[in-house]
DNA sequence: GTCTATATTGAGATAGAC
DNA sequence: GTCTATCTCAATATAGAC
């Protein structure tokens, strides 16, 4: 996965590169100098493979982003579609959600990582803004519920509470590292008690 | 300041434009495309002027982004200096500062902006994350503070803590605008209240 | 599946006239 | 202070051999 030799075993005799080690690869420079600032010459450099062999796997940069990107926003809304983000108290709901998004950051960092830098600036890119803001939606949606039950706070105006909160959570990736000594659920522990409970002491 | 007339008049005879003009159409493209993908020739369109005139106001583009970039870092370190973030408690201090850091944020928000899009791939980004780095030290050795006076609760690191809050604080350039609805002040109020109180309700 | 070689476009920056 | 014209280099992408 980080290295050479690719994950998938190929089907036919040639080694060669799978295309998942062509993004990963790819991901990595796009997330240290942007996408636009990447060239491809870079990425055949860091993958010690011709800029021409990069195009037999994606037949265009653009592609390379588009894949991450569903990646990552994949992983984000299969959250919305398990067992505890559909049953339980508006509450309960809501936490599984942004312990479920923690998770997913965690799991697949350097896709949100990506997701996350995205500005609109193509059709690819533009895609995939809208679909994160109807996941963003989605979680408004939870807050609504949240306040109207009586167990979140009615002050602020919830949207407002879900991009604070998005805020918080996203900015995980600057800094979080699965090698870390801190495990995922250790992390999710803390950002949910910060999102909840608040900085004062108790 | 916005527009092609000016702020400052000129010494001299000649109509031309202001480095602060220039400097602050800069911002705004390198905003939406990137420092990287932005291209002189980009700015020379938006402004209305050759590509030749920008390079007498600024010797090279990357002097364009560290203009951009120390107005975005004195700001923040002034924060620090005032007299609130000197005196009174820990807690007191805290959100002196955090109010503080908001308040730039809004009235400088292209600034800003661009100063967390950086990610230190030339010089004068490294040059910037360092100093960024040196006042988020200050700031965690105020919730160390704020932590050991019993203000504070000591169940999470106080870096974990510290880049939560400022994940809340800098995701508000993602959204907030200054022509909006909702005033700087009304924004840390809110901002402030999730951050010490959390979202549960009380 | 990978290579070398190349077509074509646009980048940052400069020269020198006005 | 601004212009046109241009230098040099690197970008995306393709052609065609192996």
């Amino acid at each position: 996965m980080t290295s050479l030799d690719a994950a998938t075993p190929r089907k036919k005799g040639r080694p060669g590169f799978a295309p998942q080690a062509v993004l990963d690869v790819a991901v990595e420079a796009f997330i240290e100098h942007g996408y636009d600032a990447t060239s491809m010459g870079m990425l055949s450099a860091r993958l010690g493979l011709s800029k021409a062999a990069i195009y037999h796997h994606f037949p265009a940069k653009v592609e390379l982003l588009r894949a991450a990107l569903d990646e990552a926003l994949g992983g984000l809304e299969g959250v919305l579609l398990e067992e505890g983000a559909l049953t339980g108290s508006p509450q309960a709901r809501l936490a599984f959600v942004l312990r479920g998004a923690i998770h997913v950051l965690a799991t697949r960092l350097p896709y949100v990582t990506l997701l996350l830098r995205v500005r609109g600036n193509t059709d690819v890119e533009r895609e995939a803004l809208a679909r994160r803001r109807e996941f963003d939606r989605a979680v408004t949606a939870l807050v609504v519920e949240a306040r109207d039950e009586g167990s979140v706070r009615s002050d602020i105006d919830p949207r407002v509470v879900t991009r604070l909160l998005f805020g918080m959570i996203n900015s995980i990736v600057e800094w979080y590292r699965p090698e870390g000594p801190e495990s995922a659920d250790q992390l999710a522990d803390d950002v949910l008690a910060m999102a909840f409970e608040g900085l004062s002491a108790s």
